[in-house]
DNA sequence: GATGAATGAGGCTTCATTCAT
DNA sequence: GATGAATGAAGCCTCATTCAT
């Protein structure tokens, strides 16, 4: 009689467990390719199991989309209430902006499996059949707005260079993911967002 | 009894279809979603009709690729021909560069089923263990290292140059496919990359 | 709707009746020919049930195998052991081996199944190919070498008459087989048996 | 323009090749493992080509019975109408049915690929939806009954004889396909034969 | 909370065969 | 005589999911 001295973790943890593998599987494979099965045996859980946490792949995926904009929110918020302040006073944000930019990359930096999830995901998404189609599209909209009302009144065509920001820093993100570790992510990234900004004002 | 009149086309003919509709679904959903079911139906063709010209669904994808590939090498290789000369002889080739970029947008442009399917192919790839992994590896490699030459001596730091392009070009046509009609894409690229590239010479 | 009133065993009971109904069914049609569409049908089983529990068809043809493997185990390792006591005692084992070659065609006689699934097989797994290739080369290699030990003594060309009872034996069960109950397998065995065997010593 | 220079051959030809090599490819794969593909393949011939010689997969292997059941009739004829003869004289036709017995060996060693079909389509033939399965049949109950006339009066037991021997041989067969070249088949065959049936008379 | 049993739908691919050329 | 185009049927297997325990 082999008492399989059944794990039994706390469901918080657990949750948690699921959520990070996911993330890492997902990014690795894509949404279409990974398979719950995949993700069931590295959580060293059944299949059963894995869906008595979230019930199927798409809640699965709403998860990890979730937390993963709580912790964007967390680690961003500081830098773009400081934008907006700025703004808000009628004022050239570009500094505070230029931090956040800043910010965003180092955030992604400091979990490179993140930033693998988010570049699939991103891209599966394009598909409007995709379970995140609405969700990206949303984002990426909101994200533009922002950028745009951070260079208004700093650029000539704040459309263009908030696209280009936008633009490069999720290609640049692609590459370093492909080629992980062939270049230092933030200091690139800052090298390119100089070129794209204007100088900040000195004087 | 259904007659199910049997089409027949010249070959020709049908590979083209069989591609163009290919490259059409899988920039839709993805390799790994898009089923050569579907692809069969979209080209009015069995399923075993489909195989009798690309033998597995990883024999079209290398198809569509390879004949993505002749195209872009059409289109460019007067452009990438001037720039190589240029260089060559020891000269700036910025303006020539400028306008192989302006070049490759345009070449995308015209054809949006490519370029969603580049798009879509070229982040699924970053699975090692996607058929299409090692190829879009090295031309991402060929494209950087070119690029570098082509600024080697006009900028400063060609490496992050370079790779700010690459990234802002690819991240930009994601998110035209993304919101397709919604800028011009051609004219917003030049724009970033004038922000990118030095001013040309002039005098 | 039809309400399929999931049916659930004993996993113990299930994979008897699987291994069962499989040799039969092998038995029959040959390894290629047999579908485990059509086991899982002679199981009220769905095919997926099925691979829940023989994840292939060559993992199924293994534990057929196996069982059969055991089942014969069990059922001549007290023969075995009387002759290999004999020989190693530097006796002759005729009358023991006699016993044996008997009680291996009971066996075969008792299932007639079992025989028609190792006649089948036996003969498919000429083929290289063949998943049980090896398997076979390997079981025929050791009967003979135990034969021709149990004959060492006691005929003048071992071998070729290890080999010749080896071959009746096989050949005869076929014959069985093709046209079952036209004659008693046991009986005429025994017969041949003799006629290739000499005359256990009396005195 | 390639002029694939058509290879044209008489149709004669081309059938006995296909023949050939069907003989070939069943005897190693099995009836059912064997594709018609890989056989137009080994035949180069496009697989409509191949049908256009033998319209089906079954005709194909009536065909190569046929041929082989005519080159045995052949081979035989002389020493079973020698056998007749004596039998028919009231005499033992044992020497001749012995000379028999051993041709029917040399006709197979002469013919590996042979021996190997016969072995393997004697066996798929036990299932009764083999197309084969009423040919071998009949054939096995000719040959014992064949076999059964030749000992009627040379031996106790002519039936269970009868049937030794045609097993034996059968078996043997397959041993020496499964390993060929470890023994020579007639030389051990006729070990067996001598066995098997009562030393010719002498005196 | 966690599992194994079971399933339906669907994926890719192979095969024998037919049809038009 | 020979071919390539095209097909329907079927084969094995994978996947997400449900159900009873």
């Amino acid at each position: 009689m082999t008492t399989t001295t059944r794990i039994r973790k706390s469901p918080a943890v657990r949750r948690e467990e699921i959520l990070t593998e996911a993330l890492r599987l997902i990014g690795r494979r894509g949404f279409h390719a990974f398979t719950i099965r995949e993700l069931s045996a590295a959580c060293d859980l059944s299949q059963a199991g894995m869906l008595h946490y979230f019930s199927s792949k798409d809640v699965l995926l709403a998860a990890v989309i979730d937390q993963l904009e709580a912790s964007r929110e967390t680690a961003l918020a500081d830098h773009a209430a400081a934008c907006e302040e700025r703004v808000g006073r009628g004022e050239s944000a570009l500094a505070e902006f230029r931090q956040l930019l800043g910010a965003m990359m180092e955030h992604i930096v400091e979990d490179p499996d993140m930033a693998r999830f988010v570049a699939v995901i991103q891209v599966e998404a394009v598909d409007p059949q995709h379970p995140a189609h609405n969700l990206f599209l949303g984002l990426e909209r909101l994200a533009l707005a922002f950028y745009q009302r951070m260079l208004a009144s700093t650029v000539e065509d704040p459309e263009a260079i908030a696209s280009g920001l936008h633009a490069a820093m999720f290609g640049l993100v692609q590459q370093w993911v492909r080629q992980p570790g062939s270049f230092d992510l933030v200091d690139r990234w800052m090298t390119i967002v100089s070129a794209l900004l204007p100088e900040p004002d000195r004087a």
